[in-house]
RNA sequence: GGCUGGGUGGCAGAGUGGUUAUGCAGCGGCCUGCAAAGCCGUGAACGUCGGUUCGAUUCCGUCCCCAGCCUCCA
């Protein structure tokens, strides 16, 4: 039971070995709901996602938090743009969310805290890190002082004075030091805020996942994750803020980050105007295929998004239905007894290979088209549907996936249609049965004469 | 300017100090009334320049290119 993680901070892969074996801990950064999850949200919730699966497969338990962000600028700014309250905008956002991963086939947290409902918690960090003396008072905000802690910038490999150079932002006035951050800042009147000893406001940007973090998992976890672009300076200055809280206990053992999405190429930004949002890919392809896609490349390094990436992975799922389609009736093992090839959990247990996972399983694809021993299929089929849970893949019925599920089709049709065709092959009427077959390939269904009739796929 | 990640065949994408995954696409064959699906076979790659080595795509260094971060973006 080997595993590796690349670990940012010391920048190499390293054996996973968590605090305490029975319990593992992992803390990812969820979303500010302030719109609707884009492709580039939804690429840690599924990796994640694949790693708690694995996690709780190796280990006895895992305590996996996903945290809402609630309280953001930005969600200030889509209330008062569409003129409804800030609670319409994280409600319908959270629910959002919701939806768009539930397609994607990503099972909820086991804690998914909102801000919220943690603000007596930021307030105790906050007095915390004053008492400590790693925070100081000024013109109503809190600010975190980075020159007290001593090792900040270890995490994203910066040294204060190369951050200063190419700084793009100008400093506040009430900052001792350029680089300190603020932990609570004052609210007026009709911004959202909370009594504090500091006056009525609220919290930074970053204290709310240190906080949310030691409520749910303490001092220290196992694992944090969340995008390349959190590094810094968010999980920079969460675990500055975690551990002067802390008294010097470390944060995080592993810090484990996805690489970033472009699209076409390009970044995907506001400015650039090419944000996809999952909302809208999913009326394009089905939310495995999309899940597939996010799985394909090795969640370390960059994905580009591309439709033909999409097709791709449409086109993979086919092939893999494919072989399960073919041994539908083929007995398989009780699910809970379900027993995955040690070749494939050896790939996700090394720095969660999905690529090479999925490769595992194009193996058992061809497996099952060659094999004949029905003890052997049964193997392969076993392996195949348990191999799939664990990426969270291919536990649809075959059928479904390539009934395209909601294309609309008038499936009775369609199987009159081959039953005409039928008609017209036994009576050696080629000519209509070619006619009919052409007629649904234009209407995007594809006929398969197989051994026990002629089953009908939707094309990708 | 600083920091980080990446540059692999037509495309996507793993991996390895020497016999070069996987999927899609291509080519030849089998199967089929013909197809589709599947099977069998097959061509094709490691950004640049150096170094280490018997041998490097793989290790080290240089350079080039792409992407991201550098105070509220997953």
């Amino acid at each position: 039971m080997n595993m590796f993680l690349y670990n940012t901070k010391t920048q190499r892969k390293e054996q996973f070995f968590p605090q305490d074996p029975s319990k593992v801990t992992m803390y990812v950064c969820g979303p500010t709901v302030y719109s609707y999850a884009h492709i580039g949200n939804a690429r840690p919730a599924v990796i994640f996602d694949v790693l708690a699966r694995l996690l709780r497969r190796e280990f006895p338990s895992l305590v996996y938090v996903r945290n809402i962000t609630d309280i953001d600028d930005k969600i200030n700014a889509a209330a008062a743009d569409q003129g409804v309250s800030i609670a319409d905008i994280t409600t319908t956002y959270t629910r959002a969310y919701h939806e768009d991963l539930e397609a994607l086939g990503v099972l909820a947290p086991d804690v998914e805290p909102r801000v919220t409902n943690h603000i007596p918690q930021i307030i105790a960090m906050i007095e915390a890190l004053l008492q400590a003396g790693n925070a100081y008072e000024e013109q109503h905000h809190v600010l975190f002082d980075v020159p007290s802690f001593i090792d900040y910038g270890e995490l994203s490999h910066r040294k204060r004075e190369d951050m200063l150079a190419g700084a793009r932002v100008e400093v506040a006035p009430y900052k001792h030091d350029a680089a300190d951050f603020v932990l609570w800042k004052p609210s007026s009147e009709e911004l959202p805020g909370w009594d504090s000893p500091w006056g009525r406001g609220r919290p930074g940007w970053h204290i709310e996942c240190s906080t949310m973090a030691e409520a749910h998992l303490g001092d220290t976890i196992d694992i944090h994750g969340g995008g390349h672009d959190l590094i810094f300076p968010h999980h920079e200055n969460e675990n500055a803020q975690s551990v002067c809280a802390h008294h010097g206990v470390p944060f995080c053992r592993y810090w484990v980050h996805n690489g970033l999405i472009t699209v076409d190429g390009e970044k995907m930004a506001k400015s650039v105007g090419n944000i996809l949002l999952v909302r809208d890919l999913l009326t394009q392809a089905p939310g495995e295929a999309i899940r597939l896609a996010l799985l394909s490349a090795h969640y370390h390094g960059p994905l580009d998004w591309t439709e033909e990436g999409v097709l791709q992975a449409r086109r993979s799922l086919d092939r893999l239905y494919q072989a399960l389609r073919d041994m539908h009736d083929v007995p398989v093992v009780d699910s809970l007894q379900r027993d995955i090839p040690d070749t494939f959990l050896d790939c996700l247990r090394d720095d969660l290979n999905t690529p090479k996972a999925l490769a595992v399983l194009f193996g058992l694809a061809h497996e099952a088209h060659t094999a004949v021993d029905k003890a052997q299929r049964s193997r392969i089929k076993n392996d195949l549907l348990a191999a799939g849970d664990l990426l969270g893949l291919l536990q649809q019925d075959p059928e479904v996936w390539f009934g395209g599920a909601d294309a609309g089709l008038d499936t009775a049709r369609i199987e009159r249609l081959i039953e005409e065709r039928e008609a017209a092959r036994i009576a050696k009427d080629f000519e209509t049965a070619d006619r009919i077959r052409d007629m649904l390939l234009k209407q995007g269904v594809i006929l398969e004469d197989v051994a026990d009739g002629t089953r009908w796929r939707v094309a990708s």
